[in-house]
DNA sequence: ACTGAGCACTCGTACTCATTGAGTGCTTAC
DNA sequence: GTAAGCACTCAATGAGTACGAGTGCTCAGT
């Protein structure tokens, strides 16, 4: 409770103590905190008007904010920040937790059910939205491909990737194909593009045909036309599980239907939670915080985004969660990372 | 708006006349309609008064009822059925809707991309939720069978269904199985189960390769063991497509947050929904409707289904929306009636 | 016997107003 | 720098009131 780190910059000992007293029981109560009952609980040592001038100073700082006058005061985007970076203390994850994560993960190998049942356990155990991407099989090493004609002018292209993830693609081509010509052409793709990435085979595909490209039935050129169908990561494709609305809507956040209605609207708008997932990606592997406005989008800005990769050979997915950016972060993003790790084990196993 | 039918039971053709505007009224404003606004805008005919006996007695008979004493009166789920049944005329799709119908639906050709595309559009133009099942694959033919092998643990089996339509399930196979063996058993398979539907091989699975068991890998036997993963449509597989929460929310009965809640349970609670359209597919083809507690779930007792069958050769589905019980029917109807026929259309081509 | 006018009654909604109490900010004394 | 005192602000609560929509019932007229 009452560590301080100085690794920080522009707070003294005490600021760093009365703000982490704020974060902490607004996390808990979510009632605004006042001065006086900090004084009362943590920091008996010190009155409630010494702790008015300090959280005074916190507010002209950025760190904290008020509702009203005669309010308490709530941490701000800043506030949660500093709480997150500096102040907080992990919560290690309990023996019991892990062991339902296990239990609930094992139950499949299908790697898309697993996804799904991940998705339904965050949800679940963080009383948050939880959000699951399929993995990004673009950095996939490509494995072989198999063509399977499945009616005269439909064709099902499996793609297998060297972990074991598979993807399916239905083709529909103009001519009927005799099964042997298609055998040749996929004995010929699978000695050109084996040991390649998806990546780097959608972008040297067309050099790599190219003697092929006279072949008669234009199975070839098809397979020109769909390169980005079948090597990228659509987002059309790649989606995104989203679960877990009735536990979050459980927090007092949600008396307020304005607020309602924000979170169906980032939950159906799933571009949204793409688009904010990709800056996840790129800020780095881990896990990462996001507060609030530090999230680039309106419908985000009172959400906190949380989340961790799952990495597989190269093959990278996002899971996390999303709630009102007064979480339980200490908690939350244990239970995340935990769970990134538990699916990339599981993925390549 | 006058017109009466007198194929019904009990009600002369006043109380008709008199409960269709009602329910017409309390469906276009959500607010209850009171004997006066009646007398003056449509029964000129007719007082207040004398429409109030009216309402009395169609309130004893159960068709209307009264949140309270002072307040106009609004449909029972009696109410809304009879209305449905004798009084309700059926409003034609607009030549606009049913483009955009075709639009939308024309962009792809994979089924299951097909199927969220309708998911999104019935949520869209209904203001509903919208429900859509994948294809009950049981009663469709077996087409033929195909066996990938991709890690030395891991088969993709694919099966295809004689519309085009397939299933791909990943099995984990406990040795490493040869290309040729799994071709071989890949072939008596296809010979022996082609023309049934999957329901008749699940059924008689194990009698049809009896005589293959004593084979060496143990594959056939696995097989045995995973039927009912193969042939069966399983409810984890046969997952059901909900969207237009957003939209729905709107409506004026969820501002009450408790109607609210009621609703994300219903969303979230994938089993009620499958369990309710179960009772559909047993009620007949075509479209049905179910009005409030006709629906035999508490939670979707303000709720009702419309939702119509879609059948390509045999194998069958349903597309619908989910609203409060103050929905425009009449409308609502043709589009589901619509689109069921439609997406039948487009997944034979 | 049906119709409709009149009237008392009910009840939910909206509005005002005063009260309460939590909490701040500032000033002042140590 | 710390704390005690005090005036002030403001949301929340609840009581009181007026309003109005709508019913139910009675009774007179046709």
């Amino acid at each position: 409770m009452g560590e301080v780190t100085d690794k920080n910059q522009s707070l003294n000992e005490r600021e760093q103590s009365i703000l982490h007293h704020v974060v902490y029981n607004y996390i808990q109560t979510a009632i605004p905190v006042g001065s006086r009952y900090i004084s009362k609980h943590f920091e008996s040592s010190l009155s409630a008007a010494s702790i008015r001038n300090v959280m005074a100073d916190l507010e002209e700082l950025g760190f904290l904010s008020h509702p009203h006058t005669s309010a308490g005061r709530v941490p701000t985007d800043l506030g949660y920040r500093f709480y997150i970076d500096y102040l907080m203390e992990m919560q290690q994850l309990g023996d019991d937790e892990k062991l339902r994560i296990h239990q609930q993960l094992d139950q499949t190998n299908d790697a898309d059910e697993m996804l799904r049942e991940t998705s339904k356990l965050l949800g679940k155990i963080s009383h948050q939205l939880s959000i699951v991407t399929s993995p990004h099989l673009s950095s996939g090493v490509f494995e072989k491909i198999e063509l399977i004609p499945i009616t005269s002018s439909k064709l099902l292209v499996v793609i297998s990737i060297r972990t074991g993830i598979v993807r399916t693609i239905m083709m529909e081509v103009g001519v009927e194909v005799r099964r042997d010509h298609l055998d040749q052409v996929g004995r010929l793709l699978n000695e050109r593009l084996s040991g390649l990435t998806l990546h780097e085979i959608r972008d040297s595909f067309v050099d790599r045909v190219r003697d092929m490209q006279s072949e008669q039935t234009g199975l070839i050129r098809l397979f020109i036309e769909s390169v980005d169908q079948l090597f990228t990561d659509s987002k059309e494709r790649d989606k995104v599980l989203i679960g877990g609305t009735k536990n979050i809507i459980e927090h007092p956040e949600f008396i307020d239907p304005k607020n309602f209605r924000s979170v169906i609207e980032l939950i159906e708008n799933e571009d949204i939670i793409v688009h904010l997932l990709e800056k996840h990606d790129e800020l780095q592997k881990g896990f990462v915080v996001t507060i609030g406005a530090e999230n680039k989008d309106e419908t985000a800005k009172e959400y906190s985004f949380v989340t961790g990769t799952y990495d597989v050979e190269g093959v990278t997915g996002r899971v996390g969660i999303i709630g009102p950016t007064r979480m339980n972060y200490s908690k939350v993003i244990p239970l995340v990372d935990y769970v990134a790790q538990t699916i990339a084990k599981m993925l390549s196993a």
